[in-house]
DNA sequence: TTGAAAGCGCTAACAT
DNA sequence: ATGTTAGCGCTTTCAA
């Protein structure tokens, strides 16, 4: 903890360089229409009073602050169960850093903190939000729309009301585990079943889909809700065990279920993946490379969301700023999985 | 993507309200010494009009900004493989919100972030910043001191130059890595292992050092260097069977590492806890709780630490902007960390 | 191309 | 107790 010298402002730089403030700020928002003797003679300034501007200041003027709200619903979140989170917040931070712009992280912890994030993001501190909000009942999303900031969202929100035509990036749940579930099939496998995620959210509701696609008449015994967590995927891969002793292979939403799901099998003797075949979803390292055998799933590219989301947002923002009249709205992208294999399937 | 409509401003509200701005002002920060007639008065205008203060204007005149800087360095973090820092964020996050103070996230990466995040903390943007810096030689601690904002570690900086006086809140990882170990011993083991963590970071250091304050003379051969991953702990637990196939214990430095030994003991066919008992370190559920056996750990408040770190950084901010001169200097705290029995050892 | 000057929205003396 | 007023540091017309 030290003291805080006061910085020096536009001002100070104006009178060392010997020019007027108004060259001084040209000059340090690119410099465009400045000869280049005086340009020298402000940046040599800058440099020699460790000048940085004041963004306060500035956003008081421009309206603009280089600045995007990161929302997290915790409640439910899966974030501390694995590094999903972590990996989105990377290629987020990546895109706004390479756009000069700062991450605000806003974490909620139930209905109390929404109010407190309506009131943050309506009261114009930054330029736009990126929201995760994954579950179908989720009040954020429309919270967010009614904020009337610019929003992206991170994964397909739920059918909440004004929310459809919200901008989003997904990855291609129901086109991945279909795409697995067709590996099962060329595999030769028949009796396929599927531990679903947390129904509540649109990723678990996508892939089983994408489950039902290629099982269309699957016997729905071989369907069983899980949660994404591996208790859930350990008490799913028991009662299917129980229902339907003779299942060949088991698509699970999610690694982490995936992983119960394995121990189980183990447990109760069955091979992997000679008598039972398994896949998971997600492609999340320190777990599907260290289960045994390691994890067959679908990848997806969880910092490329994230830095998706945010050049979205930000393309956004600048085709906005360009054109105030219509505002560039982008369009959602939902990215392409992977089937990534292993010794599981 | 909404069309963003100009907000209402206190002179918006004083005309509504038929008072000064200033008064309007006063409401807004507490309203002390506003007749009660008046409150209600402003107090209605603002609520009718939507008013949120700007809180870019605010921060130009209070040289505050109710925002703090989180920084964690990438390059080599657990980031990704655990939730460690989930926990801490949100810690951290809860006490933030609590004094109605914001989050700024700089992730690094690198050290051309290391300029990056320099200025933006000496820019003044933020009222302190809460620092990861795990490396023994990481050039942060000290830009940040440079910076001259306010700051707090998370975890014990290394040892480089201008950090003596750092403030930081760590584990008690020396006296957790004692517990641990006396734990083992009183089980009856004499052949004691241990598997690090990277020691590059103190905590790595830290618990090796209790390590050795129990075995005053161990074997070198015991002790292998790790790297708190769970391909570390296979490794090492492989060397270390290999050198001293006689023992019947092993203290991990993280549960992670404990992982990959627990994997190695059990393909090795030593019983678990029976031939060799493990001990891990962090208990992190997600890990601890699914090893087979399930394991035995040192626990560390994780989510407490980073709840402490925004608290000692706001009560010196203020402190100091009670008494500007002096600056209260809050000191450091070192948590105290407890042994979770299960059943590894 | 450069400078002068008018605010951006707010708080904090200072007056009343 | 309330209002008046002077900036905070910057960008941005507008003139020169």
């Amino acid at each position: 903890m030290t003291e805080t010298a006061p910085r020096p402002t536009l001002e100070a730089v104006a009178a060392r360089a010997g020019v007027s403030r108004a060259t001084v700020s040209r000059v340090v928002n690119g410099g465009d229409g400045v000869r280049e003797p005086l340009v020298e003679r402000v940046r040599r300034a800058v440099e020699e009073l460790g000048y940085v501007p004041n963004q306060a200041a500035r956003s008081l003027v421009t309206k603009r602050h280089d600045a995007v709200a990161v929302v997290i619903a915790e409640p439910e979140t899966r974030v501390f169960a694995d590094p999903f989170f972590a990996l989105q917040l990377r290629g987020i931070s990546k895109e706004l850093t390479a756009h000069d712009s700062q991450l605000v992280l806003l974490l909620t912890e139930g209905r109390a903190d929404h109010a407190r994030v309506g009131r943050y993001l309506a009261g114009g501190h930054v330029d736009g939000a990126l929201v995760f909000s994954l579950h179908l009942d989720d009040p954020l999303p429309e919270l967010v729309q009614r904020a009337g900031v610019p929003t992206v969202f991170g994964g397909r929100p739920g059918w909440g009301d004004g929310t459809g035509s919200a901008v989003y990036v997904d990855s291609d749940n129901r086109g991945g585990a279909r795409e697995a579930v067709r590996h099962l099939v060329g595999l030769g496998r028949r009796r396929i079943a599927h531990i679903t995620g947390a129904l509540d959210q649109t990723s678990a509701v996508d892939r089983l889909d994408g489950f039902r696609d290629v099982m269309v008449d699957a016997d729905p015994g071989l369907v069983v809700e899980g949660d994404f967590t591996p208790a859930g995927g350990e008490r799913a891969m028991r009662e299917l065990l129980g229902r339907c002793p003779d299942l060949d292979a088991v698509f699970a939403a999610n690694d982490l279920s995936a992983s119960g799901a394995l121990r189980v099998l183990r447990d109760e003797g069955r091979r992997v993946p000679d008598d039972v075949a398994v896949i998971g979803f997600d492609d999340m390292l320190p777990v599907a490379e260290q289960t045994d055998p390691p994890l067959t799933t679908v990848r997806q590219d969880i910092e490329e969301m994230g830095r998706l989301m945010a050049r979205l947002l930000l393309r956004g923002l600048d085709r906005r700023a360009e054109d105030p009249g219509v505002g560039g709205v982008p369009s959602s992208v939902v990215l392409p999985t992977t089937l990534v294999r292993r010794a599981s399937a």
